[in-house]
DNA sequence: CAAGCAAGCATCTTCGAAAATCTGCGCGTG
DNA sequence: CACGCGCAGATTTTCGAAGATGCTTGCTTG
């Protein structure tokens, strides 16, 4: 499938290189760029709109959060996945979502309980639906979801232990979507996330802590068993040259 | 102090964007750049001869790291520090370097141990020298001591974990540095490297995990006494200008 | 025919000019 | 005198041309 860039979504992006940076960043987590792929300016530049000096930005921003790899004179390329790297970021982000939550319910406040409602409320809306809708409404899935898990640790005082999660679920979302690509959509986890929200409402911060990590376990389990569908397994180094596309 | 930018260091970085990040990098861990002060391009192209977008390039490599922040048509400015962060980074630091090291002395081969043997051997040969010498050295016993920490890690099955101790390791050595522009420079740690390195050797997992936790929780409380005089306590918001520097 | 070499092409890397934006100052006005 | 307005200078942001590098193809030679 040739990548087709996302559009413009958040107008109020006040740099470019901001809003080039997040299309980028969604359209590799979900898989518009094939692992391993390469990002050719030429072709970015038609995607996106900008100039080659503020996707190179958008670009260097990538790099420390292991998204995208460069090397010298050959540009940039997808980080390559595997089923090694897969379980090794599961186990720390779980371990990360489940300290965070923790936390989060101990020090939360009523704005967080608020903040944690609503996007439960909006993430439930589309969850009732049917899995065709979910289906073809599945980037607005994706926001609410992830705000949904933002919230749940949101209070947490550690905002290195935060930003760490962060980094984690990036790649997570990443695994996820890649391997959704080549599989039915799961059931819905509607009832795993009211059960999590609820108990993190009542302050049973370990409770939530263990349904988070049962739902987070789950979820890569899930991911793990359809690996070799979506994991070429170790095609020859340097992957064959993608056959031209269409063209415009 | 003017910033005096470090000079070409690595002649073998392919990457003219790659060598800027290095040095730069450099001169904010080592307080060459003042926490909160602005880099501005035109300071920046004087110190580095490196052109508007290369700099714009290593400096959103430093955003996800965190240690550069970016505000909107207002430019980079280096990450403030403070008490409550270095507590936060500290505890998230002790912990990962205790977890590396443990997996690593567990899962070490023989190129572990020597990678281990020599590393040590660097940095003792630095630090067996006089107060003075090791002053006027300080550079190379960065180097060395950084070597070290790694090499103890360095077969931790884990790239994840090495990545964000790696990541942290960064920012506890910013605080290092930047505290002891403002006080005397401390004792030796030989001892405690040298004890750390034979417990690793000699594959005693916990131990060597206990001993370089308190090593570095020795570090953070050292830092953290002399805080007052390197973090001049909530500075009005935005900073003074800078005076005019001498100018070339 | 295999190996080595060179030209041509594709692509990346660097750079600073031009446009956009912000900040500070001086002036006019209520 | 306080306040708002707008201009001038300073700074950031964007962009693509020009140079540098790597890859491929086709030719030459042993």
């Amino acid at each position: 499938m040739p990548p087709r860039a996302t559009p413009h979504a958040e107008p109020d992006a006040v740099l470019v290189s901001q809003d080039v940076l997040t299309r980028l960043k969604g359209d590799i987590l979900d898989g518009a760029f094939a692992p391993g792929a390469r990002l050719r300016f030429a072709e970015l530049q038609r995607l996106y709109g900008a100039g080659i000096g503020t996707l190179r930005e958008a670009l260097s921003h990538l790099l420390p959060e292991g998204l995208v790899e460069l090397d010298a004179n050959r540009g940039f390329r997808v980080a390559v996945i595997s089923a090694e790297d897969l379980r090794d970021v599961s186990a720390l982000h779980v371990e990360f979502e489940q300290r965070s939550i923790v936390e989060s319910v101990r020090s939360g406040d009523d704005a967080w309980e608020a903040g944690l409602v609503l996007a439960f409320h909006r993430l439930a809306k589309i969850e009732r639906l049917s899995r065709d809708e979910r289906k073809a409404r599945s980037s607005e899935w994706l926001v609410a979801h992830r705000d949904f898990h933002r919230a749940l640790v949101a209070a947490c005082p550690s905002r290195w232990l935060l930003r760490l999660r962060a980094q984690l679920y990036d790649h997570m979302e990443r695994y996820r979507l890649v391997s959704q690509r080549h599989r039915q959509l799961g059931p819905s986890k509607r009832a795993e996330h009211e059960a999590i929200k609820d108990a993190a409402l009542a302050r049973k911060a370990e409770l939530a802590g263990d349904l988070l990590a049962a739902h987070l376990r789950e979820t890569t389990e899930t991911v793990l068993r359809h690996a070799p569908q979506f994991m070429p397994a170790a095609t020859e180094r340097g992957r064959a040259r993608q056959p031209r596309s269409p063209t415009a």
